[in-house]
DNA sequence: AATATCTATGACGAATTTGTGAATTACACT
DNA sequence: AGTGTAATTCACAAATTCGTCATAGATATT
C-alpha cells in the first residue's frame, strides 16, 4: 500500500517539524504549508491527500476559514490544532465538521493515535477490496470479479484464491496453504489443493494462469 | 423520526443526572445505568441503542472492560468519560475502538456537540425510505413496495429485508444477522432465518432472486 | 533415455448445508 | 379462555461442496 499524504498547516516552523517527524517516523507522506493560503493552493492542487491538519492560529487567513473553504469541495477529514481547554473553538470546530482536535501541547503519542483513528472512521471502510491484474476480490460480498464480470466460486475456492493473492508473488508450500485456508485441525490429503487449483484455474479462465505451480514446493500467484 | 437511545453508564447517580438532563432537553431517550454488568444487562436486552456513553472509573467491571465485551459484539458508537487529560486513557481507548472522549469536567454544549458529532458520523444511513432495484422500503411506515405495489410483511420480515437492503451486497453470516436482526439475547436455532428468508422470497416474487444464498456463509442482498 | 517423483484432471460419493412444508409454540387482542 | 397471527422448530428432500482416488501428464535426476 502506497503512502498515505498528510497536509500539515502552521505558520511555526518549529511546530510543523515536530508534527511532521512524528508523522513520517509512522510512514505518511508530510506536506507542509505555512499559511491559509497556500495550503489551499497545494490542497486543492495535490491530488490524494488523505488528512489534513490544521493549526487555528495564523495570521491573515486562520484555520477556520481554511477549514470552510475546504468544506466547500471536501470531506477530506480535518484535525485541528487547539490551544488547550478552549471550548468556544470546539464547539465552532463540530459546526464546521472537523473529525477530531489535538490541544497543544500533545504528545507524539496522541498525534499519531487520532491521525489513525480519524483515517480508520473515514477510509477504513470500504477497504474490502483487493485489485491485481483485473482480478478483484470483494471480501465484504464474498465476490470475485474478473475485468468486471462476476464469477461465482465456492466458499473453499475464493478463501484460497484470497489467500494467494494477498501473498502475491510469495512461493506457499502447500502445508502452509493448508494451515492457512483449512482449519489447524484438517489432517486430510494435502492433495484436494490440487483439486481446487484446479477449479480456481478453469472458473478464472485467461488469468488461471496466474496461479503458478512450483514444482516440488506448492503455488504462488503472480501476475505476469 | 424516532428518539434515539442513549445508553449513559456511571456509578455516581449525580452524573448520570447531569448527562441524562442534557440529552433530554435535546430530545434523545436515555437509558440509565449503575455499573458495567447492569450496562452490558440492558445493552444485550435492548434493541436499538444508538449510542453509549461510558465512565471509565466504576468499581468491579470499569469502562474498559464494558467497552472490550461491547465491541465483541457490536459497532455501536462509544463516548468515553474521563478524567482530564489522561493520555494513557486515550490511547487504550483508541485502540478499544473507542469513539470520542469527553473529559470531567465538561459543559452542556460539548457534551451534545459532540454526541450529535459522533451520531452523524455513524448513523449515517437513516432515511426514511430505501429504494433499490424495484423495491421500496418506507422505515416509517414499515411498509415494501415491489414496482410501487404495496406487499404486506410481518414485523420480522421487514427487519431481516431492511437489514438486507442497508447491507446491499454484503456477505452476511447467520451469526451476524441474529446478532442484529434479533435481540443479543437469542439464542434458538439460526435458521429460523432461512424459514424466513423462504417466506421474504415467496412474497418479494420475482426479485425473491436478490436474496443470493451464499452456500456455507450465510446470505447475500444484491441486485444484478 | 529411463526412472522416480510430483502435478493435473475427471469422476464419484460422503458429508454438509440449504429449501420447504407442516407442526408447534409464543403472543397479542378479544 | 379463545382466536388468529407471527415466530420458531422440526423433519425430510434437494442441492452443493469437498475430499479421495485412479490415471494421465509433466518435470527433475541419474
Amino acid at each position: 500500500m502506497e503512502k498515505l499524504k498528510i497536509l500539515v498547516v502552521d505558520d511555526e516552523s518549529r511546530m510543523r517539524k515536530l508534527v511532521k517527524d512524528f508523522l513520517v517516523r509512522n510512514n505518511y507522506d508530510v506536506i507542509e504549508a505555512e499559511n491559509g493560503e497556500q495550503a489551499l493552493d497545494i490542497f486543492f492542487e495535490t491530488k490524494g491527500i488523505a488528512l489534513v491538519i490544521l493549526d487555528i492560529m495564523m495570521p491573515r487567513v486562520d484555520g477556520w476559514q481554511v477549514c470552510r473553504e475546504i468544506r466547500q469541495y471536501s470531506d477530506v477529514p480535518i484535525i485541528m490544532l487547539t490551544a488547550k481547554g478552549d471550548e468556544k473553538d470546539e464547539l465552532l470546530g463540530f459546526e464546521l465538521g472537523v473529525d477530531e482536535y489535538i490541544s497543544k501541547p500533545f504528545s507524539p503519542k496522541i498525534l499519531v493515535a487520532r491521525v489513525e483513528a480519524v483515517l480508520r472512521r473515514t477510509a477504513g471502510i470500504d477497504e474490502e477490496v483487493i485489485e491485481i491484474g483485473g482480478i478483484s476480490l470483494d471480501k465484504a460480498a464474498h465476490q470475485l470479479k474478473i475485468d468486471d464480470v462476476p464469477i461465482d466460486l465456492s466458499y473453499k475456492e475464493f478463501e484460497l484464491l484470497t489467500y494467494f493473492v494477498v501473498n502475491n508473488g510469495v512461493a506457499l508450500s502447500r502445508e502452509k496453504i493448508l494451515n492457512n485456508v483449512w482449519n489447524y485441525d484438517y489432517f486430510g490429503d494435502a492433495r484436494t489443493i490440487d483439486t481446487h487449483v484446479k477449479k480456481l484455474r478453469s472458473k478464472m479462465g485467461e488469468k488461471g494462469k496466474y496461479i503458478k505451480t512450483i514444482w516440488g514446493l506448492g503455488y504462488k500467484f503472480e501476475v505476469d
